[in-house]
DNA sequence: TTCTTTTATCGTATATTTGCGATATAAGAT
DNA sequence: ATCTTATATCGCAAATATACGATAAAAGAA
């Protein structure tokens, strides 16, 4: 059975889709939140802060940094993690690209 | 083993990471990019151009209508769905008001 | 060196997602 | 009534995602 056909889309699609996939959970956007807000480099505050184990909170910032959306840097017996405003822009335009301007084409929907 | 800890993000989160999951998959955004460009309610003409089968992309419909992100009418035997631009303004809202606002505070970053 | 602190990774359990074929449903056509 | 067409839903298999505790790793402090 196959299960992964993501492959057959277009990079663009892809590339998009993973963008999304990687804030359709709240904690990332609640990570990503506090990253923003708190100008530091925040590492274990974030556990503080969510509602998650830290091991738990450790996988969802691999999966944004693998995503692109932050980075990180080791400063001693810690990690510090900001976010990469450059991938945001990109997706951001990639995401007004595909909606914004479909959307003045075809204002007026059929139903 | 507590596997959905998602109630105790704020709604605000909740909602942004619904919208992002809807968009998580590269055949709901080719979808929604058939209905923005085909400006008619095509219904198994989506069929057609992805490559999947007619219960598969059945199924995206269903999750992207459940997130509010199209809407659907019945025509006769056949489904004519369209883009919900409305719920897309909304969300898109939200997404600026999430990282552009927090971005113009703190532009550069510690790392 | 040993202890402490901080973070990442491993192992594991459970839930959700993805995909398909088969089948049900609904409505127009014959 | 029966056939055809179009779509939705069911049932299942396989893959991912989510969460946690336990443990490893890395570096400064004692």
């Amino acid at each position: 059975m196959a299960t992964h056909k993501k492959e057959e889309f277009t990079q663009k699609e892809q590339d998009l889709a993973a963008f999304a996939k990687a804030l359709s959970h709240p904690a990332r956007i609640a990570i990503l939140k506090v990253l923003a807000q708190h100008k530091e480099c925040i590492c274990g505050r974030i556990v503080e802060i969510l509602p998650l184990a830290q091991s738990t909170v450790s996988q969802h910032l691999k999966e944004l940094k693998n995503a692109g959306l932050i980075d990180g840097t080791v400063d001693g017996p810690r990690s510090c993690y900001c976010i990469n405003w450059k991938a945001f822009a990109k997706f951001s335009q990639e995401f007004n690209w595909l909606f914004n301007n479909l959307k003045i084409k075809n204002e007026k929907s059929c139903c």
